[in-house]
DNA sequence: TTGCAATTGAGATTAAATTATAATTAGGAG
DNA sequence: CTCCTAATTATAATTTAATCTCAATTGCAA
């Protein structure tokens, strides 16, 4: 079975790239939980040992390995998730409290797969972000 | 007919706020093209006659009325567009020319409504983009 | 063990977006 | 039409996520 740190070491080797303790450390970090993410708090969770110039550097490295993507920015600050394990996803996120609800529509998949074909465009990646009010926020409005 | 001026001019007046000229000048500028825009490209089809602040300070508001959005962050750049007189739609980017491609698929957009019901979800509003390679680009990927 | 390119942290830098301030102005009241 | 005042403007300063610089350090292949 291919662990997360198989392929990211993977990757790094194969582009001639030290597998660090500090790499290590951010990797085992992201995928020892399972929200989502922004820099902040993986530096907070990572007892700023680790600077956040190294963060950002392996952020990178580990969106292009495919082990996460960035999924949306909220109050100017990017949000990640690990992608590695897990399918592919959309998100509801919630304006007032800030809760991030995935969801997966296969035939939602299946139109945009085909709106790009009609285009002869070749999708690399694809993103759905609805924004609103979740279920508690939603009855809280008027408070 | 009910003409962005005039949505303005209401949503302006309703919040006790003033028509000024500058503001007269950035809808109209908006309403005169069809493409998409960022902050830097209405500064300068302005003239750099008025500025930055005023134009975000005037984004902001338009935002507010309903009368732009923004569609996506491309290099660090927020892309706005209009929306007053246009059926929602989505967006195809083209990560290597910058192309920007619009669709409607009334399918996607029942079934995202579909699914904020089932999770008692309140849109207020959902952003689809898919980023990948126009038809050109992808032909001229190897050179 | 050695050598060197890759990596790190600290701090400087960048650039979009926001804010403070003093002068100016839109537009309603009279 | 004139007056008055809160809203608005431009300029410049500020904020802040993200990137970059650089000297010291280190992973790792030979």
């Amino acid at each position: 079975m291919v662990t997360a740190d198989d392929k990211f070491g993977e990757y790094l080797k194969s582009k001639g790239l030290k597998f660090t303790p500090e790499r290590r450390a951010i990797l085992k970090e992201i995928f020892s939980f399972h929200e989502h993410f922004n820099v902040d708090q993986l530096y907070e969770r990572l007892g700023r040992r680790i600077s956040r110039a190294t963060i950002y550097r392996t952020l990178s490295l580990l969106i292009e390995s495919k082990l996460i993507e960035e999924i949306f920015r909220c109050q100017d600050r990017t949000s990640y998730e690990h992608i590695f394990g897990h399918p592919h996803h959309d998100h509801m996120l919630c304006i007032k409290c800030g809760k991030v609800i995935e969801f997966r529509e296969d035939k939602i998949e299946k139109l945009q797969k085909a709106v790009c074909e009609r285009h002869n465009f070749k999708s690399v990646e694809h993103r759905l972000v609805i924004k609103g009010y979740c279920e508690e926020c939603a009855k809280n409005k008027g408070t």
